[in-house]
DNA sequence: CCCTGATTCGC
DNA sequence: GCGAATCAGG
């Protein structure tokens, strides 16, 4: 594979909006992120500023006078970070169906959530229950895009929402989720399993 | 261990 | 110019 003005550009808009070289190098294919953060430096913006922007590192110059600013570039597009909740468009205060092409739909819940239910105060260990509790407040919020091999894939919130996310945690194993979800997505199913009901 | 970007240097 | 190997973190 070689830099094609394409593949180039696509590598300049990835980096910009602030995806990790592997990440690119991915996207791209039959390249490494070797590669990709060496093509970085040789275009010379291994600083992901599309033309200025980052709040950049305070020197240990205390100087209290103004911050000189230059008009070298006034009118830079500047490629505001934003986190690209990726499928979900930014949901406004619409409570309107968008489009059902479904005659008797009935409520908004979409059948395919293949991903585990929410644990519903079921017989799952309290102290687990806690733990994502507390963990969800670190949730990185990924949105369906950030998910790779090794981020927890537990949702958050409702699908039907803008307020639905991925825990993105590590999941270090080899588990789609990270420890504290694991913990209540797969008991062993033999925590109390005489329940007499 | 997983990941990140940065650098080097033979090609 | 290219990128694998390596380095230096998190």
């Amino acid at each position: 594979m070689s830099w094609t003005d394409e593949r180039v550009e696509l590598l300049k808009k990835m980096w910009s909006e602030g995806q990790s070289a592997s990440q690119i190098a991915k996207e791209l294919g039959g390249v490494t992120r070797n590669a990709v953060i060496g093509k970085v430096h040789r275009l010379g913006l291994s600083n992901r500023a599309g033309g200025a922007a980052e709040p950049a590192k305070p020197e240990p110059k205390a100087k209290p006078e103004k911050v000189e600013t230059k008009p070298a570039r006034p009118a830079e597009p500047k490629v505001e970070e934003k986190p690209a909740p990726a499928a979900a468009a930014t949901a406004k205060p619409e409570p309107a169906q968008p489009a059902t092409p479904s005659p008797a739909r009935r409520a908004i819940i979409p059948a395919g959530q293949p991903l585990p239910p929410q644990p519903s105060a079921n017989e799952i260990d309290p102290a687990a229950l806690a733990k994502v509790g507390e963990v969800e407040k670190h949730a990185k919020k990924l949105g369906l895009m950030e998910l790779t091999e090794r981020t927890c894939k537990w949702p958050i919130g409702d699908p039907a929402t803008e307020d639905f996310w991925f825990c993105g945690l590590p999941s270090q194993s080899g588990k789609p989720y990270c420890e504290a979800h694991v913990g209540v997505a797969f008991q062993p199913m033999s925590s109390r399993r005489d329940r007499r009901r």
